[in-house]
RNA sequence: GGGGGGGUGCCCGAGUGGCCAAAGGGAGCAGACUGUAAAUCUGUCGGCGCAGCCUACGGAGGUUCAAAUCCUCCCCCCCCCA
């Protein structure tokens, strides 16, 4: 038992045990202790936490990045929490000016719904949907009277608004920052009075904005929101942030052999990150994995192929992901083919008077981007015919030496060629 | 309105007349090793059946035996002052 500042209850087990999960992976839970004081009250009121995370769809697929969030939103969602995800159909067409350097490009109608969708639909890939209270902030945002915005805005000042960092960068460069963009993080705060939001979560990006959500609680009467924040998920490449554009990402529809063997590559330093991030684990289950990889009780191979096959289960099943994981084995560990080696007919523009040239072959089914390439390719090693390295880059062969044989190029592109 | 700095290969970035298909780094690819598609090391990294040729340094012309490098015009970015 522990007791809470400036409170004479103790706090029971459970709920401190809940609000270790809770804020496991997390970089800020703001104010301090306000959490668990949250989750003591609500408890004594015998009633659920209000979760509330917005999600502008401004963007058409989801990854693994966006998906830290999510599952801390579901985790909420476990603790029979009431997971409150706003779709931020109206703010989308604002424009959310965080992390940005200039405004961002404004989304149509359809493509506000087009994307609102996918979003919501693999949203619950991680989420509870049948639970999750979802609404659209286009419902209360749109009939909002002219004398309701003036009052929205009069609850902070133009300084407090270049106090933050994107603003002030972009002031000082002398960049523009249109009037709408303050209206932003107004739009976001009058979120949470409509949701009546008891905390809200939100990449540490959103920060700024999710402070503000408690400025105009407060001066609407209601008690302001905890804001918690998750971090940016490091890619694949363990430096740059998960991105489609850096290409370093997975995604949450990613084929289960695709999804294993991308987590299988990233560096051994993300794994607890990773685990911590995007499977949902408790805290018991996250400081065991930390303590028996550091002790060296758990060997790091194994671990991260724990990882992929657990994260690879949440998206495909179980059955899946241990096929994938079978898969990935006898490909690396063993060094064999994979039993789905794909078939490919000869194609005709490989073969010139009657003769196949390897380069030219390679570059025809795709495996390397030219001639010149699949020439390199052969100098170094990298390709075999049934199993047989073949060095020769001027290798030539007859149609008939080639039906019916695997072509390997490199560790893991391997084709049949059939008639 | 005035002054200044830039645009180089997938990305960053050096190069100011020949030795430049263009240093260096990153990414990618391959090989070795291993514990995996980690880490590390090595190689490779425009195209062409390749000891040669072609295409390339924002675009179009020009000077020259020779131009990423010099000149002219154009396009685009950025900074400072007003």
């Amino acid at each position: 038992m522990e007791r809470t500042p400036g409170q004479s209850e103790p706090v029971p087990d459970d709920i401190l045990e809940q609000y270790q999960d809770l804020v496991t992976g997390c970089v800020d839970v703001l104010p301090s202790g306000g959490l668990l004081q949250r989750l003591v009250q609500a408890r004594r009121e015998g009633r659920p936490i209000r979760a509330k995370l917005g999600v502008d769809p401004t963007a058409p697929d989801i990854h693994f990045g966006h998906t830290v969030v999510l599952r801390k939103l579901a985790q909420y969602q476990a603790h029979g929490h009431i997971a409150v995800l706003i779709i931020g159909d109206y703010t989308a067409k604002v424009g959310d000016p965080s992390g940005r350097a200039k405004t961002r490009p404004q989304l149509s109608d359809e493509e506000i719904a087009a994307n609102a969708t996918t979003y919501m639909e693999q949203a619950g890939t991680v989420l509870d949907m049948d639970k999750v209270e979802l609404v659209r902030n286009s419902d209360w945002l749109g009939p909002l009277r002219m004398d309701e915005v003036l009052r929205l805005t009069a609850v902070t000042t133009v300084a407090r608004m270049l106090e933050r960092d994107d603003f002030s960068k972009r002031y000082s460069a002398q960049e523009p920052i249109s009037m709408v963009e303050f209206m932003y993080p107004l739009l976001q705060g009058y979120d949470s009075v409509a949701v009546r939001a008891d905390i809200e979560l939100g990449g540490t990006d959103q920060t700024f904005n999710l402070l503000m959500g408690r400025t105009v609680m407060e001066a609407y009467g209601l008690p302001a929101q905890c804001i918690m924040t998750v971090p940016l998920l490091a890619g694949l490449d363990g430096v740059q942030k998960m991105s489609k554009s850096y290409g370093n990402y997975v995604g949450v529809d990613d084929q289960p052999a695709d999804m294993f063997g991308k987590i299988m590559s990233i560096p051994d330093e993300l794994m607890v990150t990773y685990w911590t991030l995007l499977t949902g684990a408790g805290h018991r289950e996250i400081e065991d994995v930390q303590a028996r990889l550091t002790s060296g009780e758990y060997h790091p191979a194994v671990a991260k192929r724990d990882l992929a096959e657990r994260l690879t289960t949440l998206y495909h099943g179980a059955e899946q992901a241990a096929a994938a994981r079978a898969a990935f084995d006898r490909l690396f560990k063993e060094k064999e083919r994979p039993s789905d080696v794909p078939e490919m007919p000869l194609p005709g523009d490989a073969v010139v008077d009657g003769r196949v040239w390897l380069p030219r072959l390679l570059a025809a089914l795709g495996l390397v981007a030219s001639n010149g390439e699949g020439r390199r390719l052969i100098q170094q090693g990298g390709v075999r015919l049934d199993d047989a390295v073949i060095k020769d880059p001027g290798a030539d062969l007859a149609p008939e030496e080639l039906y019916g044989a695997v072509l390997q190029a490199g560790k893991r592109q391997f084709v049949k060629i059939v008639r």
